[in-house]
DNA sequence: CTACTAGTTCAAGTTAACTTTAAGTCAAGG
DNA sequence: CCTTGACTTAAAGTTAACTTGAACTAGTAG
């Protein structure tokens, strides 16, 4: 497969790709003239690429969770942390959400007159979520 | 109070209450010498910044929901539709996070042999959150 | 008066994850 | 043989939200 059709395949633009090889996310299998060329398996790596990043890993990490070797190599205790970390995300997000329901429906005048948006007022002072 | 105060109140740096002021989204209430002067009432002002940056509002959708005069103007369907947006990437993270505390305690020798794990990659190929 | 401290400005630097641009190369079609 | 089009590289640019640095100043303690 040359680069487009790992665009067209992924959902990836071609630059995406170049810059995954760069990184070391990705590896072409040689080249024909100067185009890459890959193995069908780039795009099972490629989704567990977007895999991570949406599960809100960096490309560094992603990185490191591949062998030198190029082999798959996630560590189950970093899932597991990984997961307790988007638990508090999904925490902090949820109570948002509910406040801005309640304040986009809330009949007081003006915001700051309703206890709820109050509440999450203080709520937001003391909570930085990391993404 | 002066910056420094306003800080510790706060938990902003006196970096970002500047920067903020230079964006337009506070205000100084006058100077003593060089000093800035904020009114109590900043802190309040400051909290609202800092809610709607953990509900995912850029720091330039926040300007917009203050009147050139400074009063809040918090347009109710914006906040609907922000709270639908979180919604949904509440959805996308929980799926994430279910399909990483499965693939954390998974037995199976590698994650590529897990149809959890595949469901997974499918479905993060598909769906890129807007966080 | 002098030093110190806490503030000030303006410009430049930082980070992540890409994208864009300019200039070049190769294989294929006509 | 020449043109075209898809690819290549390397370097620079982009965006958001800040932070840092250098040079400067005003109020205060001694």
């Amino acid at each position: 497969m040359d680069i487009s059709e790992v665009a067209k395949k992924s959902g990836l633009p071609a630059s995406t790709l170049r810059y995954y090889e760069e990184k070391g996310l990705i590896r072409s299998i040689g080249r024909q003239g100067l185009k890459r060329v890959f193995p069908p398996s780039i795009l099972e790596r490629l989704a567990l690429i977007t895999l991570g990043r949406n599960a809100g890993f960096s490309l560094d990490e992603i990185a490191d969770m591949f062998t030198p070797e190029g082999k798959a190599d996630i560590d189950r205790v970093k899932l597991q942390s990984k997961a307790d970390e988007l638990n508090e995300t999904i925490k902090h997000l949820t109570a948002m959400r509910d406040g801005l329901y309640h304040a986009a429906k809330c009949p007081a005048p003006s915001h700051f007159e309703c206890p709820t948006f109050q509440k999450l007022l203080k709520r937001a002072a003391k909570t930085r979520p990391n993404k």
